[in-house]
Formats: structure tokens, sequence, C-alpha cells
DNA sequence: AATGCTATTATTAGCCT
DNA sequence: TAGGCTAATAATAGCAT
């Protein structure tokens, strides 16, 4: 008769950000890298695509997913730096660094735009309600959030306002001083992929090798 | 009186396999390449990580992600050699500045996201007041205290909005490349590899470096 | 450190705009 | 081409092993 069987807590909404305590950062870190390789893995099959990752854990360690395979790739990435890197290249590159840059801010912006006009138009309607004595805030506080986490959010908010302007103004100041970015490289590989359907252990993780890279010697 | 009115068919269980439409597959890749890079987002802001994606579609295009970004990533991965011991310490600054921009966004995202949530779920319920029995407005006991906290927030976001929107308006006009923006290049190589069924070996788990990159020439 | 257990959240396939 | 939408699948946080 134990009706508090309840055995376990279910998923847990989490921020993005750091896990503090150690152990279960280690936990989520295995986890989500497994998950990570996985839906590379996925992408790959379903469109046909190449993909190269390398993690480095916080340990310094170093993991790699690539399909056909993480050197081939990688290499490649670098050989093809080296040989068709130009400075024109170069420079596009920075632009694009740049563009992409802008391009999230445009899109923030508008979803901030968005943002506002839905509240906007929330608030207007809290008028009408406020004939039948309701406000909108009031399902809103006691349903979602008590007041402190009010208070609380709107502080954050507010900081976030701050900080995000400071890093806009970096933003400007960086955009006159173009780092190198060499992304460019040349891959001479169309795979025509066709994997079996079996993906539990799509990813196999070899710890810590030894002698030498034989064992991710796949001859694919 | 459509009782048959459902309108979507919510996320249908896929066999993970080429994609055949051309059209469907541009756009799982396309979802699906955001997914991936937000998972490694995550990952890295989770457990410290760095990590570097590199994406080739099918349609010959790079995409690249990085934290801190691609090349020092895959830099250090493929020399084994911590670059930020070494020279390149004269640009890591600037690289820190981006990336902290990078991290500013990701924050911001995430504050939107909830943001855009709660807002949702006010507006759904607002729907349901009309509707049915959900008699929420019976234990309402907020002050006007809220009410201006409210407003405060609905100021500082105006504001948030107008930097925003000056810093990117500068970019804008700074940068006036007429590029095509993200980071994607051109690449025209074709090789057919063929895999086989297994994929044990697909994702390789390399032991951070070691002497050289000798583990990771591979020859294949 | 990795795996099994589940309640929940997160992601996304197929359509539509 | 890209973004919504929504239902249903996939991923996973917190524990226990």
């Amino acid at each position: 008769m134990e009706a508090s069987k309840q055995k376990n807590k279910g998923l847990q909404k989490i921020e993005i950000k750091r896990v503090e305590r150690k152990s279960a950062r280690q936990v989520t870190f295995s986890k989500r890298k497994k998950g990570l390789f996985n839906k590379a893995s996925e992408l790959c099959v379903l469109c046909g695509a190449e993909v190269a990752i390398v993690i480095m854990s916080p340990h310094k360690r170093a993991f790699t997913f690539g399909h056909p395979n993480p050197d081939d790739v990688l290499d490649r990435f670098l050989t093809g730096v080296d040989a068709k890197s130009s400075l024109a290249a170069t420079t596009v590159e920075d632009d694009e660094k740049l563009e992409r840059l802008k391009q999230e801010y445009v899109e923030l912006l508008n979803r901030l735009k968005e943002e506002e006009k839905k509240r906007d138009e929330i608030a207007k309607k809290r008028g009408n309600d406020g004939a039948n004595g309701v406000f909108w805030w009031d399902q809103y506080s006691i349903d979602d959030m008590e007041r402190d986490e009010l208070e609380l959010y709107l502080k954050s908010l507010e900081k976030l306002k701050t900080s995000v302007k400071s890093k806009v103004d970096e933003l400007a100041a960086a955009s006159q001083a173009s780092n190198n970015f060499v992304n460019q490289f040349n891959i001479d590989n169309n795979v025509p992929i066709d994997f079996g359907s079996e993906f539990d252990d799509l990813c196999c993780l070899l710890e810590g090798t030894n002698e030498d890279g034989i064992l991710r010697n796949l001859d694919l």
C-alpha cells in the first residue's frame, strides 16, 4: 500500500548555466556528450551530411565524433586551410563572422519587438478585464511566480540589459580589429551513406587509448 | 462540427535513414543543425566544455560551431598542444571578447525563451477564463507594487531594445559587407565512401593528447 | 564513471502560411 | 526559404545501482 512509491522525480527543468556540483556535472557531461554524438550521427544519416565534432572536457580530455571519421574530416579541414587559405578568404571570413553576429542581434531585436508587442496586447486587455476586477498579472503571479520570484526576475532582466549593452559596445570595438579565423576548408568526400538502423552503439568510446591510434583505425 | 479537424499530425516516428524527398531533407537538415548547435552550446555552458563542430551539408555548404571558436578547439586537438599557453596568447583577448559576447547571446536567448513561454501561458490562461470554470480571479490579492514593477519591466525592455537597436545599426553601417553571412563556404569535391552497417566505430573517443598527433593519423 | 529508472521537459515531423 | 504549429517521440535530471 505505498502510494508514495513514486521513485523518480522525472526530468527536472534546469537553467542552462554551469552545473556546480562536480559529480552531477560529470554525469551531465557524459550523458549529453552521448546525446550530442547521437544527434550528429542522425543528422549525417538523414541528410547525407558530414560532421566532425571535437569536445574538450573540462579536464582536457578530448572526445571526437566524425562521419565518416573525425580525423579524415579534421585533417582535411586543416589541410584545406593551408592549401586554400588566402588573404581574401580570411578577410571574408572575418566579415562573415561579424555579419553573423549582427544578424543574431537583429534576430534578438525582432524577438524583443514581438515580445513587447504581445506584452502590450495583454496589458491592454488587462484594462478590459479590469471591469471584472481581473488583472492579468494576478494569474501570472499566482500560477507562475511568487512575488519574490518576480522581483528577482525583474532584477535579472535589468542586469541582463546592462550586461548586453556593454557587450554590444565591445562588439562595436571588436568589429574594428578583425581576428584571424581560419574557417576555410576543403573536403572531397561525399558520402552516400547507407547506415543500418541500429544506433544504440553508434558511438564507440575508446577510453584513453594507448600505444597508438590503431584503435581508431576503423578501416571503413 | 469537424471532429476531424485535427490540424497537425505531430511528431512522427521516423527511421534514421536518408530522407529521400529533397525539400524535406533540406528542412530536416536546417532544423537539426540548429538543434545540434544548440545542444552543443548547452553542453559548453553546463559543463564548461569546449566544442567544435564542422558540418558539411548535402549542398556542399559548411557550417561551423565553436566554443570558444571552432579553430582554437580544432587546432588544439590536432596539435595536441594547449594553444592558450603558447604564442597564440596574443589574440586570445579578442577571441574572449567575442566569446563573452556569445555567452551573452545565450543568456539573452534563454531569457527571451522564458519570457515568451510565460507570456504564452498567460495568454492561454486568459483565453480559458472566459471559457470555463477556472476561477482564478477568486483569490487575487495583488497590490499595486507589482503593477509598478511590471511597468518598470516594460521600460527596461524598451531600453534594452533601443540600446541593441542602435548598436545593430552602427554595425550595419560599419560593415557593409555584401557577402552572404553566416559561416558558410563552398566546397565542391566528391568522394564516395561506403559505410558498413556497423556503427560501433563511427564515433571515436580519444584520450586527450600525448606526444604527438600520430594518434589521429589514421590515413584512411 | 557509467547505466537503469521514469516523470517531465525538449525536440521535432509533417503541414501550413 | 524560412518560420509557426501541434502532437507525439526523444532526450534527460535526479536518484539509485
